[in-house]
DNA sequence: CAAGAAACATAACATATGTTATATCAGGTG
DNA sequence: CACCTGATATAACATATGTTATGTTTCTTG
């Protein structure tokens, strides 16, 4: 086993799973492939800044329309 | 030699002149690293999605402030 | 059950980026 | 001239990302 899974990895799963996201759609959304938000979610890397800003803009963009209860982040 | 000067370069070159900002202030205005506005210019990398939106975004602000006159680009 | 599709996990390779260090160059100042 | 400083160029190394391919799981549908 290896690449512990970050509290990062967590948020992003629970973001998905209340918009009902796949790993390709929140990729799409972003800006970025599926495969980044892949390695995201299973703890391989962290974003980058640009990335990072994308999604915390995302969510709060997701949470002024009431579609996200974020405990979570940022 | 090597890495041609792309049009990309001339654009962010060209750019900076006309708002009166150094390799690093750009870079800090597009939350990047000094290095990669640097490589862009000289024609080492060419920006990832994310950076390209960034700085057409900024771009598209200057322009509409009047803080550039651009010919090139998007 | 068999076959297919969708979502996810993983790997390999190329490229972009961040970080750090060093070097060059132009301008100013003593 | 010698010295400094800011801006730029370049290199090396680590990490993040894009692309592509393959495998696995789950669900549906015949």
């Amino acid at each position: 086993m290896s690449s512990k899974s970050s509290e990062f990895s967590k948020i992003v799963k629970e973001v998905r799973r209340q918009l009902n996201l796949s790993q390709e759609d929140l990729a799409h959304q972003l800006g970025v492939s599926f495969a980044t938000i892949n390695r995201w979610e299973n703890g391989k890397t962290t974003p980058s800044k640009l990335a990072r800003n994308q999604f915390d803009n995302l969510c709060k963009k997701m949470r002024s329309q009431g579609r996200l209860n974020f405990s979570g982040g940022q």
